[in-house]
Formats: C-alpha cells, sequence, structure tokens
DNA sequence: CGCGGCTTTGATGTTCATCAAGTAAAGTGG
DNA sequence: CCACTTTACTTGATGAACATCAAAGCCGCG
C-alpha cells in the first residue's frame, strides 16, 4: 500500500459516486477530511479475513477481489469489483471485523474513508442513508443472485457465463487480458482447476475462443450465450 | 390473508423490534397509522415473486420461507425467518419487484408497513437509518455466509446442519416437527428430494435420529455435529 | 373414491472431483 | 544472470458422489 498525492477533494471530484449528491457541501467537506487515497499493486491486500474493520472503500481505478476462506480452507471468490465501487460495503455495517479478504488483482487506487466518519454523516443525513441502503441491498442481492446463477449451471455453462462477464461487464470488448488465474476462476464459479482449463480448452478446440496465456479472443458470443443459457 | 385486530399500537407493543427504540414518539405514531396487522395460513403466499413491492413486513409469529425460482425452473430456498425478522428486508430498498416469493409455512401474523411511510421516517431519522443498514447488513450476511457453510458440505453434512439448526434456532428441542417438506428441504441445502430421504433414512438406522413422518427427535447430537463439522 | 402430491427404496448413469505426471512460467537467492 | 524452487498450467485416467429414473405405497383433499 502506498500513500498517493491527494490535491483534489471531494467536493470537485470528477469519479465522485452519484451517493454523495445528496450531501451537502459542509458535509462533503467533512468526509473529505476523513479520506485518504491509497495505491495497491497487483496481488496486495487491501484487508484481511478477520481483521478489525475501520474504514471504507471506493474504488477509483483497477480492480479487487473478494474472498473468504470456508472452515474447511477452502477459497471461494465472493465477488470481485469495479471502479465505482464501495468495496467492503457488504460487511462495514454489520461486523466488527472483516467476514472476508479483500485483494488486489490489478493495480489498484482506492478513497480510503474512515468508518467513523460515514457513520457520522448517515445519523446526520437521512436522505444519504437511505440512498446507501439502496445501494448495499443492491449489491448484496446482485452477489446473491449471481452465485444461485452460477450454481444452477453445468461447468460448460459457468465459464461461458464467466467469459461473457469478463467480455461484457469488465472489459467491454470480445478480446480481453483474464486478471485471474485458472484456479481463481475455479474459487469464483465453483469448480476445480483442472476443469476450468478442461473447459476453456474445449471452447479452444471447437473454435469458440482463442486462448493465449492469459489473453482471451471470444469468437462466437452467440454460441457461449447460447451455452450459457442452457448450461 | 386476513386481517387482524389491531388494537395494540407500536407505542405500546411488546414486541416491537430494538430497532424501533430509536425512533421519537411521533415518528413511532406515524408509522403506526401506516400499519396493518394480517394473518396467513400455511402455505399462503405473502408476496410474489416478479410483483411490486411496496410494504415492509416484521414478522410476529410463525414462520416463513423467502425461495426464488431459477431461470431453469430449480425452485430454491433461500432462507427461512423466524419472529421478530424483517421479512423481505432483502430487497425492499434496491429493487421496485421482488426478486423472489415468500409463502407462510407455519400459521403467520405479520405486521405490513407501508414502504413509503418506512422510507419517510429513514429520511427524518438517521440515527435509525444507520440501525437498519446494520440490520440489513447482518441479514444479507448470513444468507451469503450459510449458503457458502452449506455448499461447503457433503450432502450428509448437509442434513446434519439443517437438524442441528432447526433444533437449535428454530426450535430450542431435540425434539421438533418440520415445517417443510423433504422437497423444501432439498431446496433449501440443494440436494435432491431423493437424497433427503436417504440420508435421513441412513440416520435413524444408524440411530442418530428417530423419525415419525415430519417429527425429528434428535437422539445423538453429537453424532451430528461431528459430521456436520467435517462432511 | 380417485387423483395428485409426498414419501420411500432400489437400480442405473453421468457429471464432476481427484489423482498423477509432465511442461511451462515466474519468482528467488546466490 | 543463472541455477533453483515454487507456482501456474495442461492432459489423461480413474473413481466417487450425487442426480436421475423407475416403481410402489401412503396420505390428504376435493
Amino acid at each position: 500500500m502506498k500513500l498517493a498525492e491527494n490535491h483534489i477533494s471531494c467536493a470537485n471530484c470528477p469519479i465522485r459516486s452519484q451517493l454523495f449528491n445528496s450531501l451537502t457541501e459542509s458535509e462533503l467537506a467533512f468526509i473529505n477530511e476523513f479520506r485518504a487515497e491509497v495505491h495497491y499493486d497487483r496481488g496486495e491486500v487491501l484487508v484481511m479475513q478477520g481483521k478489525p474493520i475501520s474504514e471504507f472503500f471506493y474504488l477509483k481505478s483497477g480492480l479487487i477481489k473478494m474472498h473468504i476462506q470456508s472452515k474447511s480452507g477452502r477459497e471461494r471468490i465472493v465477488s470481485i469489483a469495479r471502479p465505482l465501487d464501495f468495496i467492503g460495503l457488504l460487511s462495514v455495517f454489520s461486523s466488527t471485523h472483516y467476514p472476508f479478504s479483500i485483494t488486489a488483482i490489478e493495480p489498484t487506487s482506492a478513497c480510503l474513508i474512515e468508518l467513523e466518519a460515514m457513520k457520522k454523516i448517515i445519523r446526520r443525513n437521512g436522505a444519504f442513508a437511505l440512498e446507501l441502503l439502496e445501494l448495499h441491498s443492491r449489491s448484496s442481492q446482485n452477489v446473491l443472485q449471481s452465485t444461485y446463477d452460477i450454481d444452477d449451471k453445468n461447468l460448460r455453462g459457468r465459464i461461458a457465463y464467466i467469459l461473457l462477464w469478463f467480455a461484457r461487464r469488465i472489459y467491454f470488448s470480445n478480446t480481453f487480458e483474464l486478471p485471474i488465474s485458472r484456479k481463481e476462476i475455479g474459487e469464483l464459479i465453483n469448480m476445480t482447476t483442472e476443469n476450468v482449463i478442461r473447459i476453456l480448452s474445449e471452447y479452444r478446440k471447437e473454435g469458440t475462443i482463442e486462448i493465449d496465456g492469459k489473453t482471451i479472443r471470444i469468437l462466437n458470443p452467440t454460441q457461449l450465450e447460447t451455452i450459457c443459457r442452457w448450461g
């Protein structure tokens, strides 16, 4: 972690979250005071499962994974967050300690806001609180829904799903570089590393995708969609 | 659904949620005005997946299931809520339409509060909003965690888990009557009806439990715990 | 009284995890 | 910068866990 230059205040931040629109100028200035800008390299751990929660992250650029280690020791990726997401939001208000870890999977910069400052604003400004509640509700609903969606598919369907997800939701292109390993893909969509590889190879042989290391090119998105839907 | 007698106001409700402690008298009275008390028989549907959301439920007595139908048509039970739970909380603030259905699995009575009235109070009272946020966060965290926990176990472990859960979290007794069918148990812990039955039979033959229709008696809870932990 | 849903058991089949073994790539220390 | 070690990737063979299919009894309900 590295503290970054921080000469832009919340008040004139070009990528400020919509959420903050319901704040007054003075409230925004207050938040700004309890804010730091931080940078993480790929692979760096932002927060560690079990550690006390005292901050609130707003992802400015990069990509992170939220992951959880089960009692049996198995690792699972809960979700991948994109720029403009509030990360850790899922737990900051319910637990004193993180129920999951957060790790950068691409070089990432974020705003780090002291949790107590956030809470103070929430208590003062109900409209803001309601918007935050709505945002939180949407995030948790998304996580749950995608968990069920993935679970509902066979292995080929899961790979199709995640490839389309990266292409459409993260990189907005049919050619992209996977930010995670085959093992992590398995942790994300609940299958073994071997089967991730096996099915990627199948798609390659079938001419649906091209693979070069971590670079993926989707040649036949329609085909993937069909597999995803019926898998 | 049947409207129930309603002569107790929120102000002197003996089972009022802690959540409302942060409300002023007038706010409480306001909520009370937009509140109805309703009763449902076993099997009655409180809300239907896809229908617009316009209310907020507080479960006074009984038991309900939140369930969701996947695109493939498979039914899944997301969670079972107990008295003093806010039901539907998971979605009221994020969606305009219910992403799941809610059905009574025991005779149930609930307070139904108009959503707009709740929102008005949230906007007015930030402390209340923060508590609601915390509550929401805890519920969603619980649902997600238990989904992962169950997923992490083999079939024997899942049955052990759910039996202990009913005994300890719902009925506070090692003897209880299952409120749901074998099929629904399967929908709750992600396995087929046949395997639910098969494994219950195994436990019966092994002397771990006694079964008489829907009545279950756990004879050896320690054994179940071991299976649950290592399954 | 009969129909449909729930329960139960057994037989069969398939999907997927596990194991094994080797290559390639990437990080590490001398 | 090179030897070394570790981690990621890949393919094939095997096996186990679980789903599916089938058939029959049971119960509740219209």
